[in-house]
DNA sequence: ATTCTGACAGCAA
DNA sequence: TTTGCTGCCAGAA
């Protein structure tokens, strides 16, 4: 059996990617929400390690609905141009203002609440 | 095998 | 209030 992908779903990495895939679109998340749902809780810093290596992934990872706990753009220097980002986020209706989100509350999608 | 790093988060001063 | 330090876990050198 195809051991690699079976292990590879029980991976941190790809349970980060998959989570990150299912943001709906104009919502966003945090690190450490994703954390808590792989049940890392405080390894928050994994997950923003998984989506470091997203660019190795064949598959598109909407890493840009992943913010810090502030709905700050922690991560928008490594998209590349600084500004991809953020404007994907404005692509998706997501106001960005001073690379922060606007209305992140509201924007804010808990993986916890919503998957469950 | 050991050491360092890393797109965070929370707490302390 | 802001700034900075530690904790956390996994992967890369």
């Amino acid at each position: 059996m195809a051991k690699k992908q079976l292990k590879e779903e029980n991976d941190f990495f790809s349970m980060v990617y998959e989570v990150t895939k299912l943001i709906p679109y104009g919502r966003v998340t945090s690190y450490g929400a994703i954390a808590r749902y792989l049940g890392s809780g405080r390894s928050a810093r994994m997950v923003g390690w998984a989506l470091n290596a997203c660019h190795s992934r064949p598959e598109f990872i909407p890493a840009h609905r992943v913010v810090n706990s502030r709905g700050l753009l922690s991560g928008k220097h490594h998209f590349g141009n600084s500004t991809t980002m953020e404007q994907l986020l404005k692509n998706e209706g997501v106001l960005v203002e001073d690379d922060q989100i606007v209305g992140f509350s509201e924007k804010f999608w808990d993986p916890l609440r919503e998957l469950k």
